[in-house]
This record gives structure tokens, sequence and C-alpha cells, in this order.
DNA sequence: CGTTGGTTTGAAAGGACTCAAGAGGGGTGG
DNA sequence: CCACCCCTCTTGAGTCCTTTCAAACCAACG
């Protein structure tokens, strides 16, 4: 039932780019500051025998679904997914949208499955590490046993902090916190993505025809201008804060 | 079971055991098992040297509030707590709630101050251990620090779960699932704890007379029972299970 | 026995949902 | 290159659910 797109294969990844082997890229990652292996040393390095490969996915891939076993664990290089879960009764729920920079799939640390669905939201190019490299490695490296812990922790406090703006209020001042989370400044004016309305229905519990009259009312408010299918522009951050606080 | 506490200062806690010293009572935990430290051996205690004290607070105290030094993390042994989230204008939302053997107040291993606020709900009987033991106990031991990520894993799932099922879908059934998590099994009946209804709403996003209207419904379908301040009844575990999915 | 904090209940207003129709865009095949 | 189709997004009107503002109720406690 859900969006279907051209696939050469019954398959659901497409790998772009070729995967390569051992560590010296990982060493020179642009994003590796704010990564998984940000504290690593050369000797750690040296100690990484598994492949770890760069992905590329097209917009609404899935990179893996709940209940898949859990091999790999993955950082984002840039792009965005979306952490769906599945609830008993069938209904879905984004529990987590995923930033560049950020690891997810962490639960192939502590179970066999995955938990969640992680699903491109735009096309996405990232890095999956298989879970051996981590038990192995962990043993010998509390650098990297650390730096888990803090992305860990960081995620824990990512998927609150989103879940608690995102989902108090009003709609039209829990989108101004998406976009407050999400803007970037462009010149004058500030840019955030936006997503399929179905998508950010689900990640504030509502329907996607309520998002659409949303950003249409904000529009009029001029809070917000240019609304395209994948983005907005923010004229003025300060008052679009502004908004978010009181709701008027 | 909940011993009475006798409130002395007009402070928000009361410690009526004795805090205590050394190792020799970790290892005898009741709740061991699930907790903290449960992977530990003989060895990994005798490197214990910080003082873990076993608290006592009453219902609505403070354990720790937002912004605080975060020097402790802490065990739940008994009772409810809830983790409150403020956000940047002011508002409350409940991103957690820590059931008995969870582990919450784990932000004091990543940074200084703490993210959240943390209230018992009920009175509530828990450990605190200073986080200078983990770290320089993590060193030495890898086997905690494979416990600490999984117990850092766990309160990621659960904060992941409750959020998508207690904050999805109308109130009541929301509110169902919210009594399937806590409910206990009592004789013929199971029995579920309520809070105060302020409380309910800041988790579930809504006001506490919705709470209130949507308790005196679910009486009247007969899908509970008993409603007091603090508890109901659940005739029919299965049919509210039904009901959680259904909606009407 | 009156105060107090928490809970319930009522009525009207407001926000979100449903069902439905129409508009816009991008891709496909002619 | 254009016409067509499909998917997504927008918009409208009526209904349903939640909020708001009030008032009454209740149990615990001094």
């Amino acid at each position: 039932m859900q969006q279907k797109f051209v696939t050469i294969f019954p398959l659901k990844t497409i790998e772009i780019k070729s995967a390569w082997q051992g560590v010296s890229e990982c060493e020179k990652c642009s994003i590796r500051s704010s990564a998984l292996f940000a504290e690593l040393n050369e000797e750690d390095f040296s100690k990484i025998h598994s492949p770890i490969d760069d992905l590329s996915f097209d917009a609404n891939a899935d990179i893996y679904s709940q209940g898949d076993h859990a091999g790999s664990l993955f950082t984002l290089r840039n792009g965005y997914i979306k952490i769906l879960h599945v609830n008993s009764d069938g209904s879905e729920r984004i529990v987590r949208v995923v930033l560049p920079g950020n690891l997810f799939g962490m639960e192939a640390l502590l179970g066999d499955a995955y938990e969640h669905s992680a699903i491109a939201l735009t096309n996405v190019h990232l890095c999956r590490i298989p879970k051996n490299i981590i038990t192995s490695l962990g043993e010998e490296s509390p650098r990297l046993h650390r730096q888990i812990v803090k992305k860990w922790g960081e995620a824990l406090l990512q998927s609150e902090s989103w879940f608690s703006e995102i989902n108090t209020g009003r709609i039209e001042a829990r989108l101004a916190r998406f976009f407050l989370k999400l803007a970037k400044k462009s010149g004058h004016f500030a840019i955030a993505p936006l997503f399929k309305r179905e998508d950010m229905g689900l990640m504030m519990d509502v329907k996607f025809e309520t998002i659409s009259r949303a950003l249409a009312s904000m529009a009029d408010q001029g809070l917000i201008s240019n609304i395209t299918r994948l983005s907005v522009q923010v004229p003025d951050l300060e008052r679009l804060k502004q908004f978010s606080k009181q709701g008027t």
C-alpha cells in the first residue's frame, strides 16, 4: 500500500558506490568528528578487519525493516532517514528522524532483530558498520566503547527532545518547532526541509490534510513562504521562535 | 507494601535508610539480575570504592531537576518515577516513566547537567550510583560497559515504544495501551496504577479533564472498573487489548 | 468542621478528522 | 515533444473529539 518505485531488482536496496575495505577512508571521513569513530586512533583503525561499506539509497528505499536480522549499525552521512515503529495493531509512527552524523540501527548491538524500520526520506548516503567490528574492537578499545555509549546517549536525548517538542501543543506550534530544528540559513532566509505530508503526519500524529492546512495557515500569517513539496523558506527565524512559544 | 514515610524536613527528599558503603549489599540485591550490576563478578565488586546510597523518596519529591549538576545515575528499586522535560517555552512533557529495575539519569555519563527532571510519582526506593564508579570501573570491566550499553539501549527502546504507543490515536485507545503496559494480575483481575490526572495528561499530551472523561467513558463501557485516585481494575485484559487496537 | 488539593462534570468553542473533489507535478508512452 | 496518468498535495464542509472556563464534588487533614 506504500509508494512503489521502479527498481531493477526485486530487492529493496540500491547500491551505487562500490563497497570498499579497510580503514584508510574512515580516517579521512569528512564527518568523522561527529561520527562513531571520532575518538579512534591509528592503532584502533588497524584492528578493523571487516569491510565498512559506503552505500547510497534513493528516497523511499528501505534501509532495514522491523524484525529483520540485525547485523549492522549505520552512520548517516547525508540526507534524512525516518525510523518507523509499527505498533501491534498495525498503526505506524515515526519515532525518530535521523540527521547527518547520527548513528542508527544500534539495536544490532543488543539483539538479533531490528526493532524499527529505517526508510530514506531523501536520497541518502551512509556507512554500514558490521556489528562484529564493534563487539571485537570494543573489547580492546575503551575509547570506542565510550564513544558508543555517548552516541547512544545522544540518540536517546534526541529522541526524547524530538518527542517532547514535536508532539506537544497545537500543530502549528509543533510545525514551527520542527522548522526551527531543521532550518539552515541560506542567504537572507533560512530554509527548512519538508517531507511527504503523510510522513510529517506520522511524525506529529495528525492526518496529512492537517499538515497541509497548517502550512497554508502559517504561510497566511507570513511565518513561512515558498512552500514546495520539499522545503519552505523561513523569512524570520526569531519570529517563528516566538510563534512556537505562544501559539497565536 | 509501601512502608510509611515520616516527613521530618520541609525539604523535598527524605532518606529513611542510612547510606551505606561498600559492595556487599549489591551482590545480594533482589533486583540485581535486572539492574546495572547484573553481570559483575566478585572481582568487579571489589573495585567499587565510592558509596552507593540506598534512598527513599515520598511521592512528588524531586530526585533531580533539569540543569542540576549530574553526578550520579540511579536504579529504581520500586515505585514509579516521571522524567519531565521542560521545553524552551516553559511547557512540560513527560518523556519517560521509569519502572522498577530501570536505570535513569544516565545523562550523568555524558555531560555535567541533567537534561530532564526526575520526580517521584509514588513513594520510591532507589539506588544512587556516583558516576565515578562507572567511569573508573568501566576502564577495567568490559562487562560493566556492556551492561551500560545494554541498559541504555533498553531505555531508548522503552522511550520510543512508550512514545509510539501512548501518543498515537484517540485518548481512550492510548489509555488502554497505558493500562496494558502497567497492569499486573492480582487474583481474577488485573490492576493498573493511575497517577495524578495532571501527570497522565502530561504523558499523553491532553488536559487533565480529558483524562478524567476518558476514564469515565471507559468505565461506562465496562473496560475498567473501580477507578480510584491511584488505580483501576481491568476485568478483562484481552478485551482491553482488542479495544486498544480498534478504537471503538 | 472548614480548608485544601485533586477529581469530576457541564456547556460552548475550537481544533482535528473524515469524506470528497479538484489541482499540480513528474514520469511514461505514444 | 505532448498527452495522459498517477501520485501527491490542497481545499471544502460537516462531524467528532478535545479544550476551555466554570462550578460542584470529594477525601484527607489540621
